[in-house]
DNA sequence: AAGAGCATGTAACCTGTTACATGATTAT
DNA sequence: ATAATCATGTAACAGGTTACATGCTCTT
């Protein structure tokens, strides 16, 4: 899904301009869905050039004018298709993984100091959850308290993963000599995959 | 974290060809690091031509040479230092979450369907890790146990997530009016940020 | 006085995805 | 026979990010 379909949900809503489509994203969306200006108002303008999005302009004093955007009827019908269509994606890419995959060509101090922040980050999460939540009124819809939760149960149960395994993982220390592995890896991809010709995989 | 940086972790472990290396990308790397040929290859290119990496070409009866690359003293260094430097992402795109969000504006059935090939998504992540952990030794390094539990307990939270809460989702049932929303949304972004030229946010 | 917030956008860039192109060998 | 595996790559495209450009108002 594409930021412009997710503008035009959003959309399907409430009426609102670039501005406010942005702060929507990082508040209810922040832990799943990124997007800036750069990407909201092309978005929008495309949107309103396919007819799919009215706008208005409200002038203000001594501001731009805001462009408020409201769903069309044909709008509203592409935005219905957009959620029959195929599976949806959940994708996680995690440069915090793959450095623990490395963690022993990490220095010990670094190691934790990844493991502590990314801890930290996990509760940013969890209070930013709680901090949009809290404000909400009881009826509030239930999809948005289901991706509010699932959020919450995300980052717990990572903090929680990452505070009981942590001890297995042990960066080098620091005052060893560096830029030399000390220790041979197994290869772990399927065994003997390896095409005679290929020489010295190790143990 | 880019993708040559993350193929240069993988030689600093092992050498390999290109087709290895999405092998590995796709056992390993699968629950949190995508990556294809069309991004594997020209990474290659890339690394050797920066000298970090070295080629070694093993011609094959029937096949196109295999171009092994090996990791450099250069390269080595350079992939410590992309260890060292700043703080990591860790980022989650969910169409998914995005579609749950709407969950009012699916049909019920479409709603059902969706959680369940996502609870039965996750079960293959499942499957997968533990297919490819089973293989291990013993003495497998640490990072790479240390990341497959990371998947394995977003698995199992995620489902449990799902299963416990999706009792509060409702989609419409499919034989009312289409196109219309029948549920009035409260504005979930912070009360009363508008300015007053703006008119008729609801309650 | 300084900084945050409101409000718009563009343009160049970076990165990765998809589809295409080729073709023998091995397993079912 | 058919499909999967091995093995290389390119080229066009899509999509999003970052930096830039502007400027008033309200809060601290």
């Amino acid at each position: 899904m594409d930021i412009k379909t997710l503008c035009l949900g959003l959309l399907s809503l409430n009426e609102a301009c670039g501005y406010d489509l942005k702060k929507k994203f990082e508040s209810l969306f922040k832990h799943f869905f990124a997007a800036g200006y750069g990407s909201i108002y092309p978005a929008l303008a495309d949107l309103a050039e396919a007819g799919l999005v009215d706008c208005r302009e409200v002038p203000q004093n001594g501001r731009p004018a805001r462009k408020v955007y409201s769903i069309t009827e044909s709008g509203r019908k592409h935005f219905q298709d957009a959620l029959n269509s195929a599976n949806p994606t959940h994708k996680l890419r995690s440069d915090f993984l793959v450095m623990m995959y490395f963690a022993d060509q990490l220095d010990n101090d670094r190691l934790q100091l990844l493991l502590n922040s990314r801890v930290s980050a996990f509760g940013g999460v969890t209070a930013h959850i709680k901090n949009i939540t809290d404000s909400w009124p009881s009826d509030s819809p239930a999809g948005a308290r289901f991706v509010a939760g699932f959020g919450e149960a995300m980052a717990k149960a990572a903090t929680q993963y990452i505070e009981e395994n942590r001890h297995i993982l042990k960066g080098h220390s620091q005052d060893q000599a560096k830029g030399q592995p000390r220790i041979r890896h197994t290869d772990l991809s399927q065994a003997n995959h390896q095409p005679a010709a290929t020489i010295e995989e190790r143990v």
